[in-house]
DNA sequence: GTGAAAGCGCTAACAA
DNA sequence: TTGTTAGCGCTTTCAC
């Protein structure tokens, strides 16, 4: 029991089906040139005898590993998990993950990485070096670290980078943050609301501007001025209290579009805390869509983020790029835009009077 | 770039240090019998050539895999990520399991099992074929699936079921629901409460049995009946809209004990549609506290289900037993209990008058 | 189109 | 205590 060993190899295929193992290996990676008798022959014996490849012997002898890490950033997850409050980001990652890769045979392992570490690269390179993936689906911060987009690229890995346009090795998968923006906005405007404020995320998140970019953009469409309808959080709480009360102290909107679902939740408290209610007396859109504006009261109208469609497209271009690659071609930069949905809740309605 | 190779590895170590590959590699295994001098030596080689063993390298050369399945219902699963209700089981799981398996080398992979399919063994099959982990922790209903279990144990990989106590191999970790039942049930004794209602869980999950257990035990202790206050539904929000309108139809409780957080919310919702509150005119307490319970109006009462514990466990005695695999005692069939929590909330107060 | 040989990085068994 | 040898299961050469 102590040595455990594959109960079914490439060998017994090969003897059960009287070709080499060459042949059988060649059937196996749905490789040309094999001759389409042989092909069902090989094919036969591998249902028969229930044989399927080992991960561990695949790479060993320098093909792919099938392994494709999601690096997030550790901090961030661990608190997610602990708080329990619902944040479901590394969930749809693996929803939209697994379904890419169990249509190839590939396998997703999240990973965490330090952010602010200086061992950043030393946690890198231990994964690395003991799994071998053939890719890495980087999210925000990552995906925008040119430390790690150096370190996957000479080591040979391909490259999927979600929330981030920074120049850069590997593909970029944009989550349709300006286009969201636009829509929440021509969706208030529909509304009749004139004044709508914008919080805006942090300015180290490459989305933070894409997003207040759709905002002005469907602003200046309708000939309606921005100056002093934008604030700046940093995605938190207690960012997004302050800058509501700065919103409504001073520019008095009539609906406020805040960059994620924690300062939405703030806001709707700000307004609470000053008697009045949602969307009454002011209309809110959120960003991103987590769990937690679902339960608010009322359910915030909201632009969800296509984390499941971003990281299955991720995938796939992994996947696909790792097939070329074997093929010969060198993969190219390649740009990729997901569709983000408004999702139509309680929490807007048309301007009073 | 298309053939990837380690970049370093055990030979580079074994010729900085002067060594043999053999002592390397038993200084990576920690395997007694090396001197201290010739240890610290490699070590050194080791930290500053940054070698990381391959983990395919050694499960292909016999030994651990250094992978742990999380073995999980994939209908389940999926529903609970699509749905983006807050449902974190997995993300539990992972939180409790990366502790465990990093602090060893480990990874653990999520791999869905369809639970109500003729091709169950062949899925897992096909993934221990593929991966060879060295052990797999189950999780409800899988953890008390003999086919399951059978196979992974003819397969000689080590297994930790969670909520399960069916005889069979492998460690069986529970939740602490009996005892959560209990003090839960306690909880609204001290309140005043006497008849207190119970919503079973389906009879096919162990724990539903066991959380009744609990509640009889403590309305036992307090000399209280339990003969009309038990009813049972499946864990879906729609029988516990039955069950909750059967209880306050026949039995008038003056609390609920739901053993589920979907039941919970129903019966929120009925007492709600009968024009009376919570917790005034009735208290209620929920199992399991999903995130979706905080969000609740008002936030109800739950027994915390232990999962990140429960699966952090289940790594560490599956992690254990490899390490003593390797020493050739063979792993007793063990028991862990993980404490639950009752978390209080503003769903249960003293009963009326 | 197919097969035979070599080797990936590591550990088990043995020898020294 | 240390080193040597063989081989894990597979893919990559390179012959045929």
């Amino acid at each position: 029991m102590s040595r455990r060993r594959q109960s079914v190899t490439i060998r017994h295929v090969a003897a059960d089906a009287g070709v080499s193992l060459q042949t059988v290996s060649r059937v196996i990676n749905k490789e040309a040139g094999v001759r389409p008798e042989m092909q069902q022959r090989v094919q036969a014996s591998i249902e028969k005898l229930g044989y399927v490849p080992s991960l561990a012997a695949q790479r060993m002898s320098g093909s792919r590993s099938y392994l494709i890490l999601a690096l997030n950033d550790r901090e961030r997850t661990i608190s997610d998990w602990q708080k329990r409050e619902g944040g479901d980001w590394v969930g749809q990652m693996m929803l939209g993950g697994c379904t890419a890769c169990a249509e190839h045979g590939y396998r997703m392992i999240v990973e965490l990485i330090d952010t602010n570490s200086a061992n950043i690269e030393r946690e890198l390179a231990g994964a690395i070096a003991a799994l071998q993936p053939d890719g890495a689906i980087l999210t925000p911060p990552h995906s925008q670290n040119q430390d790690i987009l150096d370190y996957l690229h000479k080591a040979g890995i391909k490259i999927a980078r979600i929330g981030s346009q920074t120049p850069g090795p590997g593909f970029c998968i944009t989550m349709d943050d300006e286009g969201g923006a636009r829509r929440a906005t021509e969706h208030l405007l529909t509304l009749g609301h004139r004044r709508i404020g914008f919080i805006a995320g942090p300015e180290d998140y490459e989305l933070s501007a894409w997003r207040v970019a759709g905002w002005k953009a469907a602003m200046a469409a309708a000939g309606l001025p921005t100056d002093d309808l934008l604030v700046t959080g940093d995605f938190t709480y207690a960012s997004g209290l302050e800058a509501a009360r700065n919103l409504l102290d001073h520019a008095r909107p009539s609906a406020i579009i805040a960059s994620n679902d924690q300062m939405a939740i703030a806001s709707l408290a700000v307004v609470r805390g000053r008697g009045q209610s949602v969307p009454q007396d002011l209309s809110i859109v959120s960003f991103d869509d987590t769990p937690i504006i679902r339960y608010a009261t009322p359910p915030i109208t909201a632009v969800a983020q296509p984390i499941a469609a971003a990281t299955e497209k991720a995938a796939r271009l992994i996947i696909a790029a790792c097939a070329s690659n074997a093929k010969g071609d060198s993969s190219e930069l390649e740009m990729a835009n997901v569709a983000s949905d408004l999702v139509l809740r309680e929490s807007t309605r048309a301007v009073k009077n």
